[in-house]
RNA sequence: GGUCCGGUAGCUCAGUUGGAUAGAGCAUCAGCCUUCUAAGCUGAGGGUCAUUGGUUCGAAUCCAAUCCGGAUCACCA
C-alpha cells in the first residue's frame, strides 16, 4: 500500500503543475505547490493553497484561484468539488475514491509500512549501570529507543537494537566492596531478592557506611573533600578498582557473579517491558581499546601531547574546546572508550547511522564525540546521531539516588498493573476472562498507560511524571486507545464473518469521511515519525484516530445500519481502524487486547 | 560568562514545518446508557501563544534583542 502513502498529494501536485503550465505558459514545479489538510470545520479532503502561486505567476489571486479550481474539476476525475475561499481551494474527492481507498487499505495487512528497503541502522538504548535496578529514567530511554527502532523498521530500515552495559568502574566496585564486607554470602536465591535489587542494596549500603566514616572525619575538622579522600572505605574501593584492572581473580570472580545477578534481574524487567536487544556491548570489553586510535591520531598530527604526557585534541575550529583523550598515565577516558565502541559497532554491522538514545545532559558529549570521529576520518563519523531526550522529573523535583527518591521500574510496573486491575474490577470489566487472562490483560493495560504517558510527549522536552495522571485510563491515554481497539474487536466478533465484497459506493457521512481521511494519513505519519525519530508523532496520531472513530461509533449504527451497503462499509471501516490502531500501538511497544 | 534546549488554557501537552476563528486531555459546570463495551460521546466556560521589535499578502511557527526555567562547558561515567 505504499502506493497510497501521500499519493493523492503527489498526483495533485503533478496535475496542478501541468494545468498551470498550460494556462499561463510558465513552469511551476510540483515542489512549489502547497497541499494542506483543511481545518475540521471545513468539509473538504484537501486544501490547495494558492497565495504563493499568485505571487509566483504574477496573477491576481481571485482569478487564478477560480481558474485553477475550474481546470481541476474538468481534468481530475476523483475530484467532485473545488471551492475557493480566499486563497484556499478546498478540494473534495468522490465517495468512490474513498471507498476504493478503504478496500485497498483494509485488505492490506501491512498498510502504512514501507516495502522498499532502506539502509541498516543501529539504535542504542537503555544503557544501565550494573549496580542498581532500572528506574523511571531508563524507562523513558527504553520506550523512546525501542519505539524509534520499530518505526525505522516499519519504514524499511534494517534495525540493530543494542544495549551498552556500564559494567565496570568505581561505582560497580562500591556494591562489590559492600557485599564483600556485609554480604555474608547472601544470594538472590537465598534472600529471595531479585538480583539487580540485591546488588542495588549493597550500593546504597556502601554510600551509607562511607557517609558515616566521612562524618566522623569531618567531626575531627576535616573538609568534606578531605574526609572523602581519607575515609577507609574510599581507599578500599580504589584498591578494589586497581585489583579489578589488574585482573585479580578473586575480585573478577565476585564481579562476574554479581553482574550476572544483575543481568538476570534486567532480563526479567526487559521481558515485562516487552523489549529485546540484538546485541549487548560491555564497557569492560572496550574500555582499554580506543587508545590505539588515539595514538594513530597523534601520529597523524590530529592530536597533540602535553608535556605531562597526556593527549589532547583541539576542537576550537568547531566551536568546541580542548578535550583530553588519554591521561598522563596512558589510561583512557570515557570519550575514548566511546570512539572504540563506535568502531566496534561499525565493524560488526556497518550501519548507515548509529543512533544513541541518551539523555540531553550529554548533548555536548556527543557533539565532541562526532567531531573527534570526523577528525579521525572514521567512516561512521557522519552517521553518529544523538537521540537526545529530556530528563524525567517527579513533582518533587529531580530523582536523586542518594536521597532515595528514585522510582524503580519494577515497582512502577506493579503499581500500574494493580491500578488497572482495580479499575477493571470496580467497573465490572472483562469478567468473562479467566484469571490468567485477566492478569495478562491488567499487565497490558498498565503497560499501555505507562508507555503512552511517556511517549506522547516529544522526546526533547523535559517531563514531569505525575503518578496519578500516568495511571489514568480516560482521555489522551494508552488505555483509551486500547479500549477503542477492543470495542471494535467486539463489534467485529458480533458481526461474524466480514462481508468480503468491496463496499458498494454509498453516500458517505461526514464522520465516516473523517475516519477515512485519518486512515489515509497513516503511512505518511509513520514516515514522518521515523524521519523525525519521534514516537510522539505516532502517539498523537493514534489518539486522534481513536477519538475520531469513537465519534463515528457514537453517531452511526454499524450492525443495525439501515442498508447492507452501509453496514458493509461501516464494518470495513471499523476493521480498517482496528488494523491501524493495532499496528500503531505495536510500533509503540503497546499491546492491543481484543477484549477489556 | 559561552553554548544548547524549553516557555501555548488553572495543570499536562498538540499545533500538519509560514496559512483559514490557536486545538486536545485533566480539572470545573451542564447533558447522553430498554440499541453495537459509558475506559465512550455532546455542549459550556477558560488564551496578550513569555516580552518587544522585524521579515510579508499572511507569524504560535522564521530573524534579532530581552526576560524566565533547565542542561552543559571534568584527567566522572
Amino acid at each position: 500500500m505504499a502506493a497510497f502513502s501521500g499519493s493523492v498529494e503527489h498526483e495533485l501536485r503533478t496535475q496542478v503543475s501541468e494545468l498551470l503550465r498550460r494556462r499561463y505558459d510558465q513552469p511551476v514545479g510540483p515542489e512549489n505547490i502547497l497541499i494542506k489538510l483543511p481545518p475540521p470545520e471545513v468539509a473538504a479532503d484537501f486544501t490547495l493553497v494558492a497565495f504563493s502561486l499568485a505571487q509566483l505567476l504574477q496573477q491576481p489571486l481571485p482569478q487564478l484561484a477560480a481558474a485553477l479550481a475550474e481546470d481541476l474539476k474538468a481534468n481530475w476525475p476523483p475530484l467532485v468539488s473545488a471551492e475557493v475561499v480566499k486563497g484556499f481551494i478546498n478540494l473534495t474527492l468522490s465517495d468512490a475514491f474513498w471507498c476504493d481507498f478503504l478496500e485497498q487499505q483494509r485488505t492490506n495487512p501491512t498498510f502504512g509500512r514501507s516495502t522498499d528497503r532502506k539502509p541498516r541502522v543501529l539504535v542504542e538504548f537503555c544503557g544501565p549501570n550494573t549496580n542498581k535496578p532500572l528506574h523511571l529514567g531508563h524507562l523513558r530511554n527504553i520506550f523512546i529507543g525501542y519505539a524509534v527502532s520499530e518505526l525505522l523498521q516499519a519504514v524499511g530500515h534494517e534495525v540493530v537494537r543494542v544495549n551498552i552495559l556500564n559494567d565496570r568502574g568505581v561505582h560497580i566496585c562500591k556494591s562489590m566492596l559492600a557485599y564483600q564486607k556485609y554480604g555474608q554470602h547472601e544470594t538472590p536465591e537465598s534472600s529471595g531478592i531479585k538480583g539487580d535489587f540485591l546488588v542495588g542494596e549493597y550500593y546504597v549500603r556502601f554510600e551509607q557506611e562511607l557517609k558515616k566514616q566521612m562524618e566522623a572525619l569531618q567531626a575531627q575538622g576535616l573538609s568534606e573533600e578531605e574526609a572523602r579522600r581519607q575515609a577507609p572505605l574510599q581507599r578500599e574501593v580504589q584498591q578494589m578498582l586497581q585489583a579489578w584492572e589488574a585482573g585479580d581473580p578473586e575480585v573478577r570472580g565476585l564481579w562476574a557473579t554479581m553482574n550476572n545477578w544483575v543481568y538476570q534481574g534486567f532480563a526479567q524487567t526487559y521481558r515485562k517491558l516487552g523489549i529485546r536487544f540484538d546485541k549487548e556491548y560491555f564497557e569492560s570489553d572496550t574500555y582499554l581499546k580506543g587508545k590505539e586510535l588515539v595514538l594513530q591520531g597523534l601520529q597523524k598530527g590530529i592530536f597533540y601531547r602535553k608535556p605531562d604526557g597526556s593527549v589532547w585534541v583541539d576542537l576550537s575550529a568547531e566551536g568546541l574546546e580542548h578535550k583530553l583523550l588519554l591521561r598522563a598515565d596512558g589510561t583512557s577516558v570515557y570519550i575514548t572508550q566511546d570512539i572504540a565502541t563506535a568502531l566496534e559497532r561499525w565493524n560488526d554491522f556497518a550501519p548507515e547511522r548509529m543512533i544513541y538514545t541518551v539523555a540531553s545532559e550529554q548533548d555536548h558529549h556527543f557533539k565532541v564525540l562526532k567531531a573527534i570521529c570526523r577528525r579521525l576520518e572514521l567512516p561512521f563519523a557522519e552517521g553518529i546521531h544523538h537521540l537526545s531526550y529530556g530528563l524525567v522529573e517527579l513533582p518533587t523535583g529531580r530523582m536523586k539516588s542518594r536521597e532515595g527518591t528514585v522510582v524503580d521500574a519494577d515497582d512502577l510496573l506493579e503499581e500500574m498493573t494493580a491500578t488497572a486491575a482495580r479499575y477493571s474490577k470496580e467497573h465490572g470489566k472483562a469478567t468473562d476472562l479467566s484469571e490468567a487472562e485477566q492478569q495478562e490483560l491488567f499487565r497490558s493495560i498498565g503497560l499501555a498507560a505507562l508507555k503512552f504517558f511517556i511517549l506522547k510527549v516529544h522526546a526533547r522536552k523535559r517531563m514531569v511524571f505525575h503518578p496519578e495522571e500516568s495511571i489514568d485510563v480516560h482521555g489522551f491515554t494508552g488505555p483509551f486507545i486500547q479500549y477503542t481497539h477492543a470495542r471494535i474487536c467486539s463489534l467485529l466478533r458480533k458481526a461474524g464473518i466480514l462481508p468480503s465484497q468491496p463496499v458498494a459506493v454509498a453516500p458517505l457521512h461526514r464522520s465516516e469521511r473523517e475516519v477515512l481521511r485519518l486512515l489515509y494519513r497513516y503511512p505518511a505519519t509513520l514516515l514522518d515519525a521515523a524521519d523525525q525519530l519521534e514516537p510522539a508523532v505516532l502517539a498523537n496520531y493514534l489518539y486522534h484516530l481513536a477519538k475520531t472513530y469513537n465519534q463515528f461509533y457514537q453517531e452511526l449504527p454499524v450492525l443495525q445500519a439501515a442498508t447492507d451497503a452501509e453496514r458493509t462499509l461501516r464494518l470495513h471501516l471499523s476493521d480498517g481502524v482496528r488494523q491501524v490502531l493495532a499496528s500503531g500501538l505495536s510500533l509503540l511497544g503497546i499491546p492491543a487486547p481484543q477484549r477489556m
